[in-house]
DNA sequence: ACTTAAGCGAGACGGTACGTCCCGTCTTAAG
DNA sequence: CTTAAGACGGGACGTACCGTCTCGCTTAAGT
């Protein structure tokens, strides 16, 4: 069993009021104005108890974003079994909300993150969305006949993720049925 | 004619020293440890000079940017006539110039500066070189019937430069033959 | 005849542009919110016209003190034949003029620009109108018998300056026939 | 008792520091080349620890006059029982003091800070040590019939002070006896 | 119960950089 | 040769945060 050290336990309710303050200041001023001293006074919480327990505000955000904190809208692909449909569904509200003025800058804000960040960088797919689908249905629908054998799955969907994130950058709306062209050209 | 307002003309030299000095910063220490005060310190110019004219870091990096002073490579694509072997060309090319490692970090910096700057989001494409192949040959190609009447090149090229972006983000050296697939399958 | 060297005259417009500025500024603002570059914007005059004819801005306000465009009151000491009655009255408006609260900091502000610039210091006297006083009266007076011979009559005009000064220092207003008693004290 | 809010304490040192600092830099260059940065980095101290503790330039010299750090003689007026004959003593070592060439500066620098802040103007008598005069010294005279009753003692001292200022404005040396010649027309 | 170690809110501290103001000098075009 | 305009290198301003530290208090395990 785990030895427990002697003192006081973390404060649970700190972390959530840091990783809530940083969730709401993040989503209301991006990622460049937001300062740990900020957080701390807003969330009634001593500067101390934040460098304690992450090392920077990557980090900080990094949590928020893991723990579903940062992107409001649900990402999961839905499952209907025809995994280019469901890519393509994934892919359009992706798409719309991305386009969404007030989400526009959240998602710059995001992709400086992933920047300054190694972790979320590396787990960009997830938190957009995308593991399950990667681990779980890319064997199923290769069994099923639905995908060649060898379909390079990750490398398509970091393709269509790369797509969205060109579109955020450029601050142009994706064109209609981009989504469904995309998936198409992609999964043949 | 231009009526030439009073006083002294804008320096030529402390602009150059200012876009030469940003570029060196921002290439060996990345955009965030970039700061005014070391840029007017290390180009022997007053701080007041620079905002002046930029209005900010990251005006002042798209300038360097746009003046061909931050990437070094050359990026423009070839013209051998075949359009998907010009654009494999290319793409593996930036594939391999991310990857290396000294490089990761500047395009990281890129993509910040992107996601910061409205200008440098909209002009991804030409900073990467791309401009003239999508104003000048999609006519050509199109015309020679190498390419389908209504082919989306510009979303195509937008494609391209995301799955980049995604590889530099998640610090994944791309797959051997990526370019050529990638290529292949959005040209089909 | 005086050589008049080529080129243009001084233009007496600016200068009188600039000492006017100047003394409302220094009254509007006090000295030290006073800038030679605020001077220059509100005269319609370039900086360099105030550098070349004044080498600092204290010199600056010495010559608006000089040519009486900084005390508004009229401070000469009247002349009714009794030279202590004389220096009462002059000095009980002093005391008056410096007890109203905006005057005030015009005063102390000129304590600034005497204490910073030699010229302005020596000619305190003068400044407050007992030049005269000093050079003409004290000969007819000490003749008329009115002053015993060898009344140190400066010393005397320095020592009710400096009873001013201290209270404009201190912040104090005169106490009610703090001048008559003065005089009498100094002038038995 | 009183209540001691949480957080780190001030740090005496760098009280000590900051004001030591401030007084040898006021008497070595004058009041108006006094920079909060150039104290800050002599003293070894973060400007903000500065601006936390004093609101200006001014406030921190009033500290240090106060703190006796800037005035290096020992003004206080001696006690030989004959007020006239201490008074004499006293303002004679001041006319002495402000007349060393390397003290005039000093003085002016005094004098401005006094135009400038409040709190040293109304102490002006107290920085140059003739408070305890005023106070204890005033009815003891009175009652042993040294001085008639309702001398104005307070106004005398402050006249003493303003002819000391005055000869210090105007860059005169004191004429020799001057300082005797003063009081023995002031408390006749 | 007492000690001891850790967590916590508060906040002072030495620093770095910010963006602004003003300095005094120099350059340009007009008169 | 003067003037208005204004760019320039420089220095200081007062502010915002950084990341570290110290304080007095609370919390909980080990003795």
């Amino acid at each position: 069993m785990a030895e427990r050290r002697r003192g006081a336990a973390r404060s649970e309710s700190a972390r959530i009021a840091v990783l809530e303050t940083t969730a709401a200041l993040f989503a209301e001023r991006g990622y460049d104005h937001l300062t740990i001293e900020g957080i701390a006074a807003e969330a009634g919480v001593a500067k101390q108890t934040i460098y304690r327990w992450w090392k920077s505000k990557s980090e900080l955000v990094a949590e928020c974003l893991f723990e579903g904190r940062l992107l409001p809208v649900d990402l999961v692909p839905p499952d209907s079994g025809d995994i280019r449909n469901d890519l393509t569904t994934w892919l359009d509200a992706l798409f719309r909300f991305t386009d969404a003025p007030e989400n526009g800058g959240l998602v710059r804000s995001l992709v400086i993150v992933a920047a300054e960040n190694e972790s979320v960088g590396r787990q960009l797919d997830a938190s957009l969305g995308v593991s399950t689908l990667l681990t779980t249905r890319l064997g199923a629908a290769t069994k099923a006949g639905d995908l060649p054998a060898g379909t390079p799955l990750k490398e398509v969907v970091d393709t269509l993720i790369g797509a969205v994130l060109v579109h955020v950058l450029q601050r142009t709306p994706a064109a209609p049925g981009a989504a469904k062209r995309l998936v198409s050209l992609l999964l043949p």
